[in-house]
DNA sequence: ATACATGTTGGAGC
DNA sequence: GGCTCCAACATGTA
């Protein structure tokens, strides 16, 4: 569920609850549940992989880490961790993290940086990644203020599209390289939403959990590289390292 | 069925 | 203070 285009894909589901009232909200997070009673659902955000819900005085911030769940009128057995009670309607989330942001934290959160937003810029995590020189191609990919929405499995397939080798330096790339690299973070995360939608993401993973490369049917490696230890699927024999 | 995984935070230990 | 490592969170899937 929680890369970015899953969390454009909640947004969307949320959408029909804009304006709507949360009479009141409770759950097991230590929040000040009273402020949210009684208010006005303004707007429905994502940034990366936060899910952010507008009010006028305070946003509701959310994040599903990696295997959490949320239910729509409907509940799971396990307590929820929120509950936003609409007049006729329930939002349950469980086991995520929420906090409550003031309006003005919402600056923190430049839409140029999400993957997903319209307004995203390549440039901008062009000009970031050169302050870092030493960043792994990898760890480049999955830093949340540069590729915000960027995840384990679109860094795996971004990497392999672009036919470069895992444990690749960023700036080492050829120029081309450097930008096909920030132009796919954002393609493929379209790409992703689109299959994710209809349902056949998985069909079209081309080297993340697969056994033999697509492209010359060697034997992908798998290994567990950068600063957070993830997954990593490549083909030695067509992603080059750089 | 046991182990692992689309992620992040916060605390311990050095 | 700063860095690194690890547990914790909780559940669907293989």
């Amino acid at each position: 569920m929680p890369e970015g285009p899953s969390l454009v894909i909640l947004k969307e589901t949320l959408l029909p609850f804009v304006n709507h009232v949360v009479q009141y909200a409770d759950g097991y997070a230590e929040l000040d549940f009273h402020r949210l009673a009684k208010r006005k659902i303004l707007e429905i955000r994502t940034h990366g992989k936060q899910l952010l819900i507008l009010f006028r005085d305070c946003v509701v911030r959310i994040h599903l880490l990696m295997f959490r769940s949320y239910r729509i009128d409907e509940r799971k057995l396990t307590k929820p961790k929120l509950s936003l009670h609409l007049k006729n309607h329930e939002i349950n989330f469980y086991a995520c993290s929420v906090r409550i942001l003031e309006p003005a934290d919402l600056a923190a959160y430049d839409p140029r940086e999400d993957v997903m937003s319209p307004v995203w810029s390549p440039g901008k995590a062009l000009r970031a990644l050169k302050k870092l020189p030493d960043v792994n191609v990898s760890d480049a990919l999955l830093d949340q203020g540069i590729f915000a929405g960027v995840g384990n499995i679109i860094k795996n397939e971004v990497l392999f599209r672009i036919r470069v080798h895992p444990r690749s330096v960023f700036a080492s790339l050829p120029p081309a390289k450097k930008r096909a690299l920030a132009q796919q973070a954002a393609i493929y995360s379209h790409d992703f939403y689109s299959w994710k939608k209809e349902a056949t993401l998985k069909k079209h993973w081309l080297i993340y959990t697969k056994k033999k490369c697509p492209r010359c049917a060697l034997p992908v490696f798998k290994e567990y590289l950068g600063i957070g230890k993830r997954r990593t699927f490549y083909c030695d024999n067509c992603q080059v390292r750089y």
